[in-house]
DNA sequence: ACAAAAGTGTTCCAGTTACACCCATGC
DNA sequence: GCATGGGTGTAACTGGAACACTTTTGT
C-alpha cells in the first residue's frame, strides 16, 4: 500500500475496528464497597504496543469484509473471555479523529454484551487480560475511559427492561436476585415490594414452581424469563433485531461452525 | 491496490461511509393523505451506478481519516440540500456483508438529520435529488429502507423530548403548530389542552411575548425553546454530547473554516 | 420461640386523561 | 352576533412510592 505524503493519508479512509464493553455482576470490590453488595466487572486487555503500550484498554479487533459487526463483536469478545454473552447490542461509532492520539485513525464500532452472573465464577484471568470493578478502573488507553461510562449509562437507563436485568442473573432466578441487580446496576435502593409486583405485572416472568434457599431462611420462589408477545415498543417493529442476531460464524477460519455458543443470543423478543 | 483472490478480498477490511436519513416537516401528501395535514418528507439521491442503477438510495459519502463522522455527515447533507439541519445525531451501524447486494461490502454509519418546517420552502429539487413522503417512498438500494424505518422509529420514540420536537419547527413557535408536529410524527390525535399543559409546565418553553395569526381567527403567543438547566436524564453524563457537535470544517479542501452555518448545532442541552 | 427473609395489603400522592368551559379575534 | 381556534378549569383515573403487615422457613 502506498501512501505518499501527510495530507494524502489523512484523505484516506481511517481502519476500522470493533470493540466490546463486557459486563459481568460480581462481588462488590474490596476496597470500594458499595451500598449494593454485587458490583459490575469489566475485563480489559493489556496494550502491548504504542501509543498507550501497557495501559489497559476494551477488548477489540478489525473487521473483515466478509463478517457481520456482531461477529467481530463477538470474535473480540471470546478472545477474551471463555464467558458467552447473553446480551449483545451495538452501542455507538466512535470516529473522531484525535481520539487516535498519535496512533492511525481508527473508526471504532462498539458493542455491550452482558454476561450472566452465574457463569462469572470462572472469571479466567490470563495474562494480559484482568478483570475490573467498575468502581476502580485503572487508566485507560484512548478514548475507551468515555466508552465504558456510555455503555454503563446504557446500561442504567435501559436496566428498567426486564430482558436486559435477567441477562445478569442465571436463567433461573429469584426475585430478591433480580432485586439485587437492579440495586447495583441504579445504586439506588429500591423497595422490594413494589419492584416485586412490577415485575410480576410485567407478564415476562414465569414461574419455575421450583424453590431455591438462599440464606438460611425461608427459599423463595424462582422465576425465568419469558418474552410474551406483547412486548411492545423498546425495539423496532421490524427485521433489524433478527439481522443482528443472525446465527454467527464464530471461527474466521474457514468451516468451524458452533452456533450452540450462541443459544443464548437468539433473539428474545 | 492489489487484491488477489476472492478469499484474500473477503478478508480484507470493508469500504466504510456515512449515510444520512434528513428529515423535514412539510405538507400531507395528495396521495397518501394522514389524519394531520403534515407529514415527514424525505430527500433521497438517484443512483448512477450498480448495483440498483436508477433506484433511490440515502445520501451519504465516504470518510477520510482527517475527519469527524459528525462532519462527513454534515458533508452528505450539504450534497444533497442547502437546507441546515437543527438536529444531528448518529442512528446505527449498519455492516451486515448482506447489505452489499452485488457492490463491494460496506459499513455505513447512518446518521438522521432534522431541519426545520420554516427552511423546507426552498425544496431546491435537482435532477438526482427529490423529496418524498415518508409515507410514500420509492423502491430504495440497498437496505436504505430498513434505515429509514429505524430512524422514524427512532424519532417517533425520542418525540418526546421537547427539544427534538422544536427543531422540526422554526426558532418560534406556536403551541399549536408543536402540536400539529407531535400529531404528525405519531399518528395519534393529542389532546391540545393538555398538550399546552406539558410543554409549558416542562419549562423548556420560553414565550416570546408576540403573537402570530395563523388562520383568520385569534391570534396565538409564540414560544421558543430554552433549554433549562434542569435538564437530566436523556444524554449520558459526559463530554459525548459536546464531542459530537464540535465545530465541524466543513469543505474537504484545505482551508475554508465556515462554522456560522452550524451554529444550530452548538449542544443544546 | 425467635430471627430473618419471603410475600401481601393498603393508603397516599402525583401525574395524566377526558372533557366542559371561557376568551379573543375577524368577518 | 357568531364562528373559530386560543386558552383555562376541573373531576376522574391510574400507576407508583411508602410502609405496615402476614407467612414460611431454619435454628
Amino acid at each position: 500500500m502506498n501512501m505518499g505524503n501527510v495530507s494524502e493519508r489523512r484523505a484516506q479512509p481511517p481502519a476500522i475496528g470493533v470493540s466490546v464493553v463486557i459486563l459481568a455482576l460480581g462481588p462488590a470490590s474490596a476496597e470500594h464497597p458499595t451500598s449494593a453488595n454485587s458490583t459490575l466487572w469489566i475485563p480489559l486487555v493489556r496494550r502491548i504496543r504504542q501509543p498507550f503500550l501497557g495501559d489497559w484498554a476494551l477488548p477489540g479487533g478489525g473487521l473483515r469484509a466478509d463478517h457481520s459487526l456482531e461477529q467481530a463483536a463477538y470474535a473480540a469478545l471470546e478472545s477474551t473471555t471463555d464467558l458467552h454473552p447473553r446480551y449483545l447490542e451495538q452501542l455507538y461509532t466512535f470516529g473522531d479523529p484525535s481520539r487516535s492520539h498519535g496512533g492511525l485513525p481508527m473508526v471504532s464500532i462498539v458493542y455491550w454484551a452482558l454476561v450472566g452472573q452465574a457463569e462469572t465464577k470462572d472469571f479466567a484471568e490470563a495474562d494480559n487480560v484482568r478483570w475490573f470493578p467498575e468502581n476502580d478502573l485503572p487508566a485507560l488507553a484512548f478514548d475507551h475511559r468515555t466508552i465504558i461510562d456510555y455503555a454503563l449509562w446504557r446500561l442504567r437507563t435501559k436496566i428498567e427492561y426486564p430482558d436486559v436485568a435477567t441477562k445478569l442473573v442465571g436463567d433461573e432466578f429469584t426475585l430478591a436476585q433480580l432485586h439485587g441487580v437492579y440495586e447495583a446496576i441504579t445504586g439506588q435502593p429500591i423497595d422490594l415490594a413494589n419492584f416485586r409486583r412490577k415485575m410480576l405485572a410485567s407478564g415476562q416472568l414465569e414461574p419455575t414452581g421450583r424453590k431455591r434457599r438462599e440464606g438460611r431462611h425461608r427459599p423463595a420462589a424462582t422465576y425465568r424469563y419469558a418474552p410474551g408477545p406483547e412486548s411492545t415498543g423498546d425495539w423496532p417493529p421490524f427485521v433489524k433485531r433478527q439481522e443482528a442476531f443472525q446465527p454467527i460464524e464464530v471461527a474466521p477460519s474457514t468451516d468451524s461452525h458452533d452456533n450452540s455458543a450462541l443459544a443464548a443470543l437468539v433473539p428474545s423478543r
